[in-house]
DNA sequence: ATGCCGTATGATATACGA
């Protein structure tokens, strides 16, 4: 089984990107983040078109959005609000198997990384914990589970063009990256990308707009994970991030990760 | 410190992204 996740920054807007990552790459099930746009505009029938029979959206006007489809039954699917917000940054789906499938999109945390001088870095922290509550209470690690998407931080050194001048840059700080690795610990949480792909070497999801920084000098982060607990591990098969998707007409700023489960 | 670019919106400027 394959899984794709894509923070696809507008589904409207890149549809025949989606359209063209799913020709390529064949994912069994794909997770969308940064839909922007609510469930009744959601291109549905596009996704129909492109194999998928089972659909789940959480979608919200203009920001954030996350939908999951599947050419695999859905069971169950879904939607949780975080932090006492409307947002809709968390959609998961159970699938007849019994395999959990959860599609996050974390908050960015704004520009100043201090909880006290910025409102939405509190939030994001106030999101990690909250996620480290919730599955600790609502989930066992010893059932088989896979957890993916725009997470918006990059804890190894090695998912950053450099460790050393993004320490201070809110998606590489040590609290977020302690954050992030306290909801990995609590859970068992296992980065499967990592497993395939060794932490000394460089990889990333994610290059910005604002800088001509791709691919030339490749001022990368790794923001976007596929996570799986710990029985699924001796079933993977191989995990990558899809970096050429960042090079296609009109990208998305951030790139496809993918995951292969022999299941 | 700022801008860089891109997306969405009762939009021809503004909020957000990280």
């Amino acid at each position: 089984m394959r899984i794709v996740s894509w923070n696809i920054n507008s589904v409207r807007l890149r549809i025949e990107s989606v359209a063209r990552l799913v020709a390529e790459l064949s994912p069994d099930i794909l997770c969308l983040q940064e839909i922007k746009v609510t469930d009744a505009a959601y291109p549905q029938s596009a996704f129909t078109e492109m194999g998928f029979t089972d659909h789940a959206v959480f979608g919200q006007k203009g920001y954030h959005g996350v939908s999951i489809h599947s050419r695999l039954p859905i069971s169950r699917a879904h939607r949780k609000h975080w932090c006492g917000r409307e947002d809709s940054r968390h959609i998961w789906v159970t699938l007849a198997s019994g395999l959990e499938v959860h599609n996050f999109y974390v908050p960015a945390g704004g520009d100043v990384p201090n909880v006290e001088e910025n409102e939405k870095f509190a939030h994001k922290m106030a999101f990690l914990d909250e996620m480290t509550e919730w599955f600790v209470k609502n989930h066992k690690s010893t059932d088989p589970a896979i957890l993916v998407g725009d997470l918006n931080i990059a804890p190894l050194e090695t998912d950053v063009w450099s460790h050393k001048q993004l320490l201070k840059e809110v998606s590489h700080t040590p609290v977020e990256v302690d954050g992030l690795n306290g909801v990995m610990a609590a859970h068992k949480w296992i980065d499967a990308v990592r497993i395939f792909v060794p932490p000394e070497e460089p990889l990333y999801s994610w290059w910005s707009y604002r800088n001509r920084t791709w691919p030339g000098s490749n001022r990368g982060r790794r923001l976007d994970h596929i996570w799986v607990t710990p029985p699924l591990e001796d079933k993977l098969r191989g995990a990558s991030v899809f970096t050429e998707a960042r090079g296609w007409e009109k990208p998305s700023d951030h790139a496809p990760v993918l995951v292969d489960i022999d299941l």
